[in-house]
RNA sequence: GGGGCUGUAGUUCAGACGGUUAGAACGCCGGCCUGUCACGCCGGAGGUCGCGGGUUCGAUCCCCGUCGGCCCCGCCA
């Protein structure tokens, strides 16, 4: 069923229920029939003695005619018909007079002959324009504060509408496999590892505080030891941290968690969920199963732990054509534990001036790197601007091999830390990508990457922490290295990509009270500590947790991807400013005392 | 916490060396029009140039501060 057959159908269903004709419900069949139509009034074209509205209701428009010869009484109504009027019409169908039919309308065949028109309500002037032909450009704090008006506006509509498309979708298939939607609580207990958490005070419990949930996972681990085995539920999350065009204060996942499964059974059900609701929805085919790709190769190929695999340029280790290079430079990184890599832009020395080239180098710089070589290819293997003094005729001959380069290519190097060589490479990458329109704009390349380390070094808190979450299962195969060199040890976890956007994660969950203190252990977090965070979680571990594992999506990054759109906003119906304020309601905002002494509080004198 | 872009009519934007009355398009209001469909034509109203301070004879323009919006870094297990 295509995009706009499953619309159609939704649309049909709620008019038998409520007894209601809908703009592009009528067609030339309907020749003289008389509907009442009720709905907005998208334009207004006075003629004199003829006046065209084009009348918009949530299927779409029909153009509706006022005739003074024909209906006097409506005529004279319609002319005190303005844009946005919300009106009621009692009309004919009619076909369009041979010659002014309009083909970009779907009704554009037929019209509405008025015989009655009832203004049900007026409209002041508009803060912006609806039409979509309008669309660009208007103020985003504008269209949030008249949220209302902008979601009127087709291309927010249609996102909303395939937003709740899309949910259904999933619903659809995941109840025919067995899977509960259970609800969680939003008011709950606040996580110490993670994003900060918005606070609830209690008014019961004076000085204590809920916290708004940064995800379900506990509940859904603790839903498994219940014995459900298979919860699903599409939840809101909230997280107190910098906003984004991809990050809202609060977000929608799909969040889901199963039994008796292994990683393989998480990863094939994820691909057939999505291959079929990417049928149902968008009419696309999906190859699967979708490609794997290992963390490590990941990161050495496209420097990210979400590639996106729609371009090639990826990365090339070039430690061994340098590492007796009379390079200094390069030379010493190699022998102090670094790696020398590289990255070849295409026809690269005739798309970048210095001046690019200078930004590209600032650009690297904010990414750790401590500056950006870079060479341009000529003819007959010539090297010519940047570090081409250095690099020996050898030295070129090896590079224009290992990175396929041509006359007129631009290659850029890095050479340090392989961790930042390969962050700084990677995301240079992206930015070519995107700056020289490399990406094909109507792939859609899903990836999962496994075989994440388990944990990282944070030199910010100056000790181990968990890569995925603490709850994450170590690779069976690593958990004897668990003590030893637990940086060294994988986790049972995956994360799902989608044009380079990480668009989903889940893992394989520690099920035995003991592993799961064992990592507490590690990540220094004392037993009484644990018992104070997490003790409910090690009690239902202790009574028979069942094996299990699931994984959550980022719905509204998704649909920000399917919608084609630049920011989660334009999928989300109210979301909020990068201050986190919503100019629709004004919030947040100041309380009454009064609420605030209830709940215990009184507020710091700045 | 930091970097970049930005704020002028209801909206989207232009503007100037610091100098008379700050412009355009769309929208809005009034009039005309029987086949338009982003209708057309004629006329009109509409401005705290984000806010505060400074320099100056004079600031929308220069300087300082501040507030808001967008993008990014940090942050987001």
């Amino acid at each position: 069923m295509s995009k706009m057959e499953s619309e159609r159908l939704f649309v049909k269903t709620l008019t038998k229920t409520l007894k209601r004709t809908l703009c592009e419900e009528i067609n030339e069949n309907d020749k003289g029939l008389e509907f009442n139509l009720k709905g907005w009034v998208m334009h207004y074209r006075d003629h004199g003695s003829l006046i065209f509205i084009d009348l918009r209701d949530y299927s779409g428009t029909i153009q509706i005619v006022f005739d003074e010869t024909i209906s006097p009484q409506s005529f004279k109504t319609a002319k005190k018909i303005r844009n946005e009027f919300v009106v009621s019409v009692l009309g004919v169908v009619r076909i369009r007079p041979s010659g002014t039919e309009n083909p970009h309308l779907k009704t554009g065949k037929i019209e509405i002959e008025a015989r009655s028109v009832e203004l049900l309500n007026d409209c002041e002037t508009l803060p912006f324009q609806i039409e979509e032909e309008k669309e660009a450009g208007v103020n985003e704090l504008m269209r949030l504060k008249y949220r209302y008006l902008d979601l009127r506006r087709k291309k927010l509509k249609e996102n909303i509408i395939f937003r709740s498309n899309f949910t259904f979708s999933i619903r659809n298939f995941l109840q025919k496999k067995g899977f509960f939607d259970i609800e969680t609580p939003f008011l709950t207990k606040s996580t110490p590892e993670g994003s900060r958490d918005f606070l609830v005070p209690s008014r019961l419990n004076i000085g204590s505080f809920y916290a708004l949930p940064q995800s379900p996972q506990l509940f859904k681990q603790i839903l498994m030891v219940s014995g459900f085995e298979r919860y699903y539920q599409i939840v809101r999350c909230f997280r107190d941290e910098d906003l984004r065009a991809d990050r809202q204060p609060e977000f929608t996942q799909l969040d889901m968690e199963m039994s008796f499964v292994n990683k393989d059974d998480i990863l094939s059900l994820t691909e057939e969920l999505l291959s079929g609701v990417f049928g149902e929805l968008l009419n696309i085919k999906l190859n699967l199963p979708f490609p794997r790709l290992n963390y490590d190769d990941a990161m050495d190929t496209y420097g990210s732990d979400k590639p996106d695999t729609r371009f090639e340029m990826t990365l090339k280790k070039l430690s061994h054509i340098f590492v007796n290079s009379s390079f200094n430079l390069f030379k010493d990184t190699i022998t102090g534990g670094g790696e020398v890599k590289g990255i070849c832009l295409k026809t690269g020395s005739n798309l970048l001036s210095r001046k690019d080239i200078d930004e590209l180098v600032s650009f690297a710089k904010e990414f750790g790197a401590k500056g950006l070589a870079w060479t341009k290819v000529g003819e007959n293997k010539t090297f010519d601007g940047g570090i081409s003094k250095f690099i020996s005729i050898g030295e070129r001959s090896n590079l224009i091999n290992e990175l396929n380069a041509e006359n007129g290519d631009m290659i850029f190097y890095q050479a340090d830390l392989k961790r930042i060589a390969n962050a700084v490479l990677g995301k240079l990458r992206v930015h070519l990508a995107k700056k020289f329109n490399l990406i094909p704009k109507s792939k859609f390349n899903f990836l999962w990457v496994v075989n994440f380390p388990l944990f990282e070094y944070s030199e910010e808190e100056k000790k181990i922490v968990s890569v995925h979450h603490p709850f994450t299962s170590p690779k069976l195969s690593d958990i004897d290295i668990l003590i030893s060199d637990p940086l060294k040890a994988r986790s049972e976890s995956y994360d799902f990509v989608l044009n380079g956007e990480e668009i989903g994660g889940g893992s394989i969950r520690i099920h035995k009270k003991e592993l799961q203190e064992q990592i507490f252990k590690i990540l220094k977090i004392t037993p009484e500590n644990a018992r104070l965070k997490f003790g409910f979680l090690l009690d239902a571990l202790s009574f028979g947790a069942p094996p299990h594992g699931g994984i959550a999506f980022g719905i509204d990054r998704i649909l920000m991807l399917l919608r084609n759109e630049n920011s989660i906003r334009d999928v989300i119906a109210f979301p909020k400013t990068q201050k986190a304020y919503c100019p629709l309601t004004d919030t947040p905002s100041k309380i009454e005392s009064m609420q605030l002494r209830e709940v215990g509080i009184s507020l710091l004198k700045k």
